[in-house]
DNA sequence: TAGAATAGTTTCGTTACTTAACTATTAAGA
DNA sequence: TCTTAATAGTTAAGTAACGAAACTATTCTA
């Protein structure tokens, strides 16, 4: 049985610093290069995109995006609307329990996502090209620590 | 000197793999927390607290905000210009070139950063209480290897 | 000293959100 | 069974954030 010690407080610190230099501007570059590929290749915004990447992920359902992308229902509802309008998903109720309806991507959706997920990878990569494998490596080991603060069935 | 091979890249999809799956969900719950404790104590947005942010870290021009922010100078004009009514930054004519102008905080809207802050620390701190020194560890080293990624000193 | 460059603002339109109120469907309790 | 409650989704109305274009004010430059 393990003590449970809480860490010491100027690790956690130093820990949020570094989070906090790092993760918003990174994100911000991630966010405009998907901005301009999404744009200029097709007639899309990232939230948009973003709403077709649940998807493919396996939430099926408006409430189900919702809950995953932390925003209201309604907002969803409009999101797909134009998502459908624009010919990327299609709206099917569910014969089971016709309250819900089943978000699918369309091959242009389908498409769509391949495109821009593969010119960012690709960005990206170019990125990290001239990293070492011990950078990699620690990049790697970090997120999966870091994926662990949501985790809900920690403690 | 060097050889500079490009790592392999089943590494670098690897790499990529751990960042979407941890970088966007983790930054949707720091936002969603930042924009509850913004709102309730607060009449400001995410946004507008970022803007704080970065004035406070000493961009303190319109377009030194833009810059760094990667929006608009419009659109950081306007989101200043929220921020004057509330009473959280001055506005003051650069006497040297009266071009400038200078974005100052008021005391509230040192005050608003400090409480925001300090409250979001503290949930981000708690989220980490059951994490080991050795996952800390991982956290700050991953960090400090993916910043590197948009270091324009950088091959 | 005229014109180019820079800093910032205003205007106008678009998009993405929110809350509140609504419809449609299913579940649950008397 | 029938009524009420809960759930899934949409519609409506209003707000905030943003960009492009056009503008003012100031400084630099040839």
């Amino acid at each position: 049985m393990s003590t449970n010690l809480s860490p010491p407080d100027e690790l956690l610190e130093r820990t949020l610093d570094r989070f906090w230099e790092t993760v918003p501007p990174l994100w911000g570059q991630v966010r405009a290069h998907i901005r301009s590929v999404a744009t200029e290749n097709f007639d899309i915004s990232v939230e948009q995109f973003h709403i077709l990447r649940y998807i493919r992920r396996g939430n099926w359902s408006v409430s189900d995006l919702a809950e995953a992308k932390n925003i209201s229902r309604p907002a969803i509802s409009q999101g797909v609307d134009t998502l459908v309008h624009k010919g990327y998903i299609t709206r099917t109720p569910n014969p089971q329990d016709r309250r819900y309806v089943q978000l699918e991507l369309t091959p242009a959706g389908n498409d769509l996502l391949d495109t821009v997920f593969q010119n960012t990878r690709a960005w990206m990569k170019s990125k990290l090209a001239s990293f070492s494998l011990d950078e990699l490596s620690e990049i790697i080991d970090g997120m999966e620590a870091l994926k662990k603060m949501f985790d809900e069935t920690r403690p």
